[in-house]
RNA sequence: GCCGGGAUGGCGGAAUUGGUAGACGCACGGGACUCAAAAUCCCGCGAUCGAAAGGUCAUGAGAGUUCGAUUCUCUCUCCCGGCACCA
């Protein structure tokens, strides 16, 4: 028998493919296309390890199918090349990281083309390259440049992000800072986690546990500016656009998971601390204006004008602005009264009209002296002016109100607020002149674009008047922002948490409102010290302090309650903030334990049996509504337990009872008991959590009950007893119960949700039911409640609906050298000047330490020549940005520079993005699934949005996204370099050839789960490529072929194709074993098989199905040559084996004719000898007939 | 704790809409060839009772739906992955 030289035709077949550019795919090409891709390898010192051969040896399987079916094919390859290891590697052997990376590609390019893997080399990129570099940076330059538009959905150029006349009125600098504030890339200063070993930045997600992601380093928190990129602001489209990709369920859901939309309403809870306050003016509309708005959030404060005061008015002298005037009518009165005094002035202001911010309505009056009008004539007159200015700048023009507030307390300390109302003059006229609002016929509000003639009462406070309300209700009270998702249980809130850092408590420390200052400063100081290990570790106590002094107010109900700061608030979730329901809520109700904090049930859990249920409520009955009990009484010195078996209702459940006109629940049970069982001792231990309620048809009764139920825990003294009425006890037995066996005892679920009540001691109920003890909302169910309590707080101003997302912003900076420098130079006078694109790729300096520094700055900051530069903007001098960027920066967009690897005027030819995206295929680690995938998705988004990817390409990258599994050492662990358990695939192919590899790689298990390594299945998969290799020597007979080997042949065609297309390697190998199997037996390849074969073959095994190929004659590659087809007709054969059963069993098997009708079926086989001996003396039920497969007798 | 996924021989795993459980491969046992070994080929290989024919039991455990359940429903146990004080 020959020997199988896979060493030679391997070899052989790997260069002559190279040399014919076989995987080359063509831009150009008419031919349908195909984009496979897996993930670009981060070129590693270690190579590859036979893992890695997982996803590139599968995918290139699928794209070896889809190019013999003729599709242009791209199966690109390229090097994430910037990283950590590279860099600490250099460093440790004085190399430059430059170098490690050359030398590290080289070798795992080697491995990979000896694995006989069809790259296009071609294409080949490298995200280290300048040319690469160039374009990573010309994308963040776009970020940097762009805003997100939330009404069109959408990023747009900064230049037409929209700023307010407000600012623009302030001048450039306010201006920059406006756009700088809407900016995608962003420097803020955060809390980021510090790795303390590889002295390094981390996002969030680099740091999940509190520790390094990659050393496993405990990460300290520290406060660094740093580049952010909003990617939160897409946290929408990343959601939904989930719908329309075809990915593994799997990988949605944890992106779903990772985006964390949470559905819910924002609540304010004032903290009031003012309840009288003076008006220092007699102005009649001002005082309505300010009571209406006041009133509608914190109605306990008392507006009081001068007079009602007991203040006589004084001359005030008029200041310079309207500060200086509010500030002076409130100064008038310091010392007349205790009661805190506002002085109020009011503007208006004409966008670009030479106004006098002294007295802005002589602008009006034309220099007229007030005191001589009537206050309709100053109306008329004001009114004539502004509508004069309207008409001559073309109907409409930018203007707004503002607001001044001081109120002076008595102490002599004063607050102060503004509020800016937008407008639009028109010379349109709407209404009538309001004599204290002289321009209310003339203007349009901007934020409603209604005008102000048309709007409701409503509409006028809360977009009008808005900002004109939150800066009285600022002035009179602090309020408390939570976020909540269970706004229904707003009766149950008892106590409000803060985050330790809220700025709110800084606030009210600097004010002195907070009594004990020393305890909370040391909490904080506390919780600062922490790390996120010990923050998140399981099961801790939770921690907190009051704040003392500060009472906040329940919106809903006026109830006071106590405010608090505890580290189990999270700062950047949410709000920072929470409203304790403790009843609901299973952390506050901890919490609330610790403190004795006050618990209130506001949520029944709420019990009925579906429609159709013998138990269900009945449309014909009345309903009886009752207050009952349900009680479980233990025995006196066994773990059993008194229950209740219903003879006739086939209901088991404790002892239940009704309660009496002016009996409490105890009472009641007591008395139940001994009446329905006879026991005579108790003692009452506990309640079982809160009321229930339960809505049944009560069968005993003939009637519909609803019955709000409480359990209770008794235990009996001793075993005295006296037998019950016969009364009592016709409807149910009492029965002992094993405590172990109740929970499949009990048959209602009242009664289990009560037990379980008492075996868990859960006294909070966190899911659905009815509300209770909630005023209004009482007895509906949560969904509904959620929605009335937020139409009642947007009604009355204490609230909205909001949605929060736990995805945060993407922390983009990284204090290292080997990664792309981040194109932005400072600017003292400028700030944040982007480097023109002509100066890009900005590569790193070519230095001989690029040692991390401890300060946390980046090594680039050490290199002066580099960093000093001139701003582009002024020219004069300036610094380079010294943080460099992420790695997942350029493994965001690699995918579209695949479709044009050489462009230097673009990152990549629209054209040339059309042909290829989206990805077809994309395949790889579910490590990657919430930050790659991720990060990416957003990228391509960006670039879709500014058309910088054409809108032909799709807004999502990937249209349908795989994983593939570990593969695992022969043990079955992890493979690792210090566990020493790695195979190394160089030796594998060595040893049995690149096919082998190949084929054992996909046939070990399924591709997406991991499997282990096992040797030994090596050596069956050589055996079947020998086989394969011997076929050569069977005759290829012409005559007519068995027609059972040539419907196997098209079945596995089916097969193989099907299971390539699902990625179900491994049987498609099977497949293929059956099939070379079958020809063995048969001594023959027929020679209409023969070619089919081994094209079925040679995506597994492209080397010997080359070799076979040409050994027949073939002259152009297998690898182009086209794909079988399967006669749908030569599936099944004419004659099938049909499976009978008795009664569900396998009694015998029978050949027949396909098209033998069922009539014949049924008689024939009720004639076979074995059925009859199965049948016999038992009376037939039942045939059961499957076309094709079986038939089942049911006999009784 | 929450959200996913899983559990099938000694092992990796088959069994697309409920229809012959254990395909294919490994390991193991027996045989042929050989002086012998390797390689190759042939046979066997879930458990159990039986001399055999054949029966019975078996897809993590328990219940249910069905003529029929590895597949569907419920409860539980264990394993893997992800998230984790996210209000």
């Amino acid at each position: 028998m020959p020997q199988r030289p896979y060493n030679d035709y391997e070899k052989k077949w790997q260069h002559q493919w190279e040399k014919d550019q076989t995987y080359r795919a063509d831009t150009c090409s008419k031919a349908p296309k195909f984009y496979g891709l897996i993930e670009f390898p981060y070129p590693s010192g270690e190579g590859l390890h036979t893992g890695h051969g997982r996803p590139f040896i599968g995918i290139d399987v699928l794209t070896r199918k889809h190019r013999m079916q003729g599709e242009n094919v791209m199966y690109p390859i390229g090097w994430d090349a910037f990283g950590l290891p590279t860099e600490n590697f250099a460093i440790k052997h004085k190399m430059k990281p430059v170098d490690v990376t050359r030398k590290n590609v080289a070798n795992m390019k080697r491995q990979l083309f000896s694995q006989g893997v069809g790259f296009d080399w071609s294409r080949e990129i490298n995200t280290t390259d300048p040319s690469y570099v160039k374009w990573t940076q010309w994308q963040f330059l776009k970020f940097f440049d762009s805003w997100y538009d939330e009404d069109a959905q959408r990023a747009r150029p900064i230049s037409e992000l929209p700023v307010p006349s407000t600012i623009l009125l302030q001048g450039d600098a306010a201006v920059r800072a406006y756009q700088d504030d809407h900016r995608l890339a962003f420097k803020a200063t955060s809390t980021i986690n510090w790795c303390p070993k590889d002295k390094i930045g981390l996002a969030n997600e680099e740091a999940q546990g509190g520790v390094c992601e990659r050393c496993g380093t405990v990460v300290e928190k520290r406060e660094k500016e740093q580049w952010m990129i909003r990617i939160t602001k897409y946290a929408d489209r990343l959601l939904n656009d989930l719908d329309n990709v075809d990915y593994l369920e799997k990988i949605k859901i944890q992106q779903r998971n990772w985006i964390g939309k949470s559905d819910g309403a924002q609540i304010e809870f004032p903290v009031q601390d003012v309840s009288k306050i003076v008006l220092a003016t007699n102005n009649v509309g001002k005082v309505a204006r300010v009571k209406k708005c006041l009133s509608s959030i914190l109605p306990n404060v008392e507006v009081l004008t001068l007079k009602e005061a007991g203040l006589s008015s004084q001359d005030v002298v008029e200041g310079s602005d309207l500060e200086a005037n509010a500030r002076a009518k409130a100064s008038a009165y310091a010392g007349k009264t205790d009661l805190p005094i506002m002085g109020m002035d009011t503007g208006f202001f004409i966008d670009g009209e030479d106004a006098d911010p002294a007295a802005p309505k002589r602008n009006a009056l034309g220099g007229v002296d007030e005191s001589t009008l009537s206050q309709s004539q100053i109306a008329e007159k004001m009114d004539a002016y502004y509508r004069s200015i309207a008409t001559r700048r073309g109907g409409e023009v930018d203007a707004y109100w503002k607001d001044f507030f001081v109120v002076r307390f008595a102490d002599g300390s004063e607050r102060i607020a503004t509020s800016i109302r937008p407008v639009v003059l028109t010379d349109k006229r709407f209404g009538e002149m309001d004599i204290f609002f002289p321009v209310r016929g003339l203007y349009r509000v901007k934020a409603n674009n209604k005008y102000i003639a048309e709007q409701t009462e409503e509409e006028e406070l809360t977009v009008e008047l808005a900002p004109y309300r939150d800066a009285l209700v600022r002035l009179c009270s602090t309020s408390i922002q939570v976020f909540t998702t269970r706004p229904n249980t707003l009766f149950g809130v008892t106590y409000l948490v803060l985050a330790p850092e809220h700025a709110l408590v800084d606030e009210w420390i600097n004010q002195g409102r907070v009594k004990n200052v020393s305890a909370v400063e040391a909490y904080r100081a506390a919780v600062r010290r922490e790390t996120d290990m010990e923050r998140t570790a399981e099961r801790r106590e939770k921690t907190g302090v009051p704040l003392e002094g500060m009472i906040a107010t329940n919106p809903i109900n006026g109830e006071r309650i106590s405010v608090w700061i505890a580290d189990y608030v999270l700062a950047n979730y949410g709000t920072g903030a929470v409203m304790a329901v403790p009843a609901h809520d299973e952390r506050d109700f901890a919490f609330a334990k610790k403190f004795a904090l006050p618990i209130k049930q506001v949520v029944a859990p709420y019990f009925s049996a579906p429609e159709g249920h013998k138990d269900a409520v009945r449309a014909d009955r009345p309903t009886v509504r009752r207050q009952t009990i349900q009680a479980f009484v233990k025995h006196w010195n066994e773990d059993k337990y008194l229950c209740l078996d219903w003879k006739h209702f086939g209901w088991h459940s404790g002892v239940i009872g009704g309660i009496d006109e002016g009996e409490d629940a105890i009472t009641a049970a007591t008395r139940e008991i001994i009446e329905e069982t006879g026991y005579q001792h108790l003692r009452f231990v506990k309640l079982l959590g809160g009321e229930i309620h339960k809505n049944f048809f009560a069968a005993h009764k003939n009637e519909n009950r609803y019955a709000v139920s409480v359990g209770l825990l008794f235990e009996l003294v001793d075993g005295a007893h006296v037998d019950p009425e016969p009364e009592q006890i016709k409807n149910h037995d009492a029965v002992w119960v094993a405590a172990d066996k109740m929970r499949s005892f009990l048959s209602l679920n009242d009664a289990v949700y009560m037990w379980d009540a008492l075996i868990t001691g859960n006294e909070c109920f966190a899911g659905d039911g009815l509300a209770v003890h909630s005023g209004f909302l009482n007895e509906l169910p949560t969904w509904k409640a959620k929605e009335e309590v937020t139409s009642w707080l947007m009604e009355h101003g204490y609230g909205k609906k909001q949605i929060t997302f736990k995805l945060r912003d993407w922390v983009f900076s990284r204090q290292r050298y080997w990664g792309e420098p981040i194109p932005i130079v400072r600017c003292a006078k400028c700030g944040h000047v982007p480097l023109p694109e002509d100066q890009l790729p900005l590569t790193l300096p070519d230095v001989a330490v690029y040692e991390p520094t401890d300060t946390g700055e980046s090594p680039l900051a050490n290199v002066r020549s580099w960093v000093e530069t001139t701003c582009p903007r002024c020219g004069g001098p300036a610094e380079r940005e010294t943080d460099t960027m992420p790695n997942w920066a350029g493994s965001s967009w690699y995918f579209l520079r695949y479709c044009d690897p050489q462009n230097d005027r673009a990152l990549a030819d629209p054209e040339a993005l059309k042909y290829w995206m989206p990805i077809d295929l994309y395949n790889g680690g579910m490590e990657h699934t919430t930050l790659h995938l991720l990060y990416s998705r957003f990228w391509h988004k960006f670039l879709w949005d500014l058309n910088i990817v054409p809108r032909e390409c799709g807004n999502e990258p990937y249209a349908r996204r795989h994983s593939h599994g570990l593969v695992l050492a022969e043990g079955g662990e992890k493979m690792s370099k210090s566990k020493g358990n790695v195979v190394n695939p160089d030796d594998v192919v060595r040893e049995y050839g690149a096919d082998a590899f190949r084929l054992y790689i996909m046939f070990m298990g399924p591709f997406e789960q991991s499997v282990p390594w096992d040797t030994n299945g090596l050596e069956g998969v050589r055996k079947f490529l020998d086989k394969v290799w011997n076929l050569g020597s069977i005759v290829a007979r012409e005559s007519k072929v068995e027609p059972s080997l040539l419907s196997l042949y098209h079945q596995t065609i089916k097969k193989v194709s099907e299971g390539i297309d699902r990625l179900q390697f491994n049987t498609c190998v099977s497949a293929l074993m059956i099939l070379v199997n079958a020809f063995q037996d048969a001594g023959e390849i027929p020679t209409e098989c023969r070619d089919g074969f081994l094209q079925l073959l040679a995506p597994f095994a492209p080397h010997i199905a080359e070799e076979l190929w040409h050994a027949l004659g073939h002259k152009d590659s297998i690898h182009r040559s086209g794909w079988p087809i399967f006669d749908p007709n030569l599936l099944q054969e004419e004659t099938f084996e049909l499976v009978i059963q008795i009664n569900g069993k396998v009694r015998d098997r029978v050949k027949m004719s396909r098209d033998t009708s069922e009539e014949e079926v049924k008689t024939q086989i009720m004639s076979l000898p074995k059925v009859q001996t199965w049948v016999e003396g038992k009376t037939l039920k039942q045939i059961v007939y499957v076309k094709g497969k079986l038939v089942n007798i049911v006999v009784d």
